[in-house]
DNA sequence: GTGCCTACCTATCACCAGATAGGCAAGAGG
DNA sequence: CCTCTTGCCTATCTGGTGATAGGTAGGCAC
């Protein structure tokens, strides 16, 4: 039972600081030194956690898509179809208004060529898993949204994620949280009901 | 005059070699004497046409926005509106159908914490360009378009240009170009007249 | 010819990256 | 008591990075 008392809590800070450093300067701005230093231990221990960068990689993948499908889950049960686009839309702008982040996984499919494979197809999952949920609600509103007539869900939860990204990634070239907004909001707005 | 024979050449392929990299594995990913291996020099001649690595990141953003900025000029020519946000579109869809690459500013937008400062402002401005000529084009259009009752050009302007960097980084986490089109099909389809 | 500029070279720094080998202390379970 | 595992350590390796100093060859201007 040591295990659960101390050593999963260094996992933790590992991953926790490794994903901060990512969401900013990328996972080649992630060393282990620079995360030993900050938690405390020697780079050959933070080796002995996660024995490969790619390794770390991938659990950092891991971390981000458990995180995100909990919250999902979470947002699944507010009752207004507009509060969940609302509260979904908060997921991501949160990491822009905390220090001007990326999203996590954001980052990464920009760096996608030199990630290890495993990481690339979680990747490509968390941003299906992420289109899927948006499918799932917008699907359920019927035809009631203004979008109706001219696109699939489906297709609109597509540009929905892809939006989310491309506003976050500009958003922060300007240090502007504003930019975000604006372009989100258009796209909050054309769900809404006519 | 023997510098506009052969000195300009090698600034021009110091940058290409440059801006390939760059498009698939970041600035990060851009080492000086891949760039002097690849084209046939050695790592201190890269140095003496950028003296830093800050200095040949700033000449690429420089070369990427005059590049963008004079299609712009070229497809404003174009008569049908609808034609020139194909082209639009085309600009960007191009990378990924080349080697699945990023668009050069997106890639560098993502690593934008990393970037001298000078390179900072120039991608914002590069971003702003390309808002702008759309804003442009659409406001150009007048009450026509479908979106016009709900969001003013600037603000579809932006979404639009969010959309597309998303929509690169997705669809290149994908290597598949097909989630481009998805997603940007309905941005389109939306900017059609009723 | 002399002086200067440009483009390139050789040779080398100092630094930081990821990774590995081998050891040491603490706790668990037989 | 003994052994095995876990978590961390010290010490070190290899390789790649940006950057610099100083030299050389060619062309152009005076």
């Amino acid at each position: 039972m040591a295990q659960s008392t101390q050593a999963p809590k260094t996992q933790e800070r590992i991953l926790s600081r490794a994903k901060e450093i990512a969401q900013v300067h990328g996972i080649a701005g992630v060393s282990f030194r620079d995360i030993a230093a900050h938690i405390g231990i020697k780079s050959a221990s933070v080796h002995h956690h996660f024995p490969s960068k790619g390794d770390l990689t991938v659990a950092l993948v891991r971390m981000q898509r458990a995180e995100t499908e909990s919250a999902l889950a979470r947002i699944e049960g507010e009752a207004d179809f507009r509060e969940r686009m609302r509260s979904f839309v908060n997921l991501f702008r949160t990491h822009l208004v905390t220090g001007n982040r990326f999203c996590l996984c954001g980052m990464m499919g920009a760096e996608v060529a030199g990630l290890p494979e495993q990481a690339q197809h979680e990747l490509a999952d968390f941003f299906d898993a992420c289109a899927g949920w948006l499918e799932a609600q917008i699907a359920a509103e019927g035809t009631r949204l203004r979008w109706s007539p001219y696109a699939s869900p489906a297709q609109v939860a597509r540009l929905f994620v892809a939006s989310l990204e491309g506003a976050m990634l500009i958003a922060r070239v300007h240090q502007d949280v504003a930019h975000f907004d604006a372009a989100i909001g258009v796209l909050l707005d054309g769900l809404s009901q006519d």
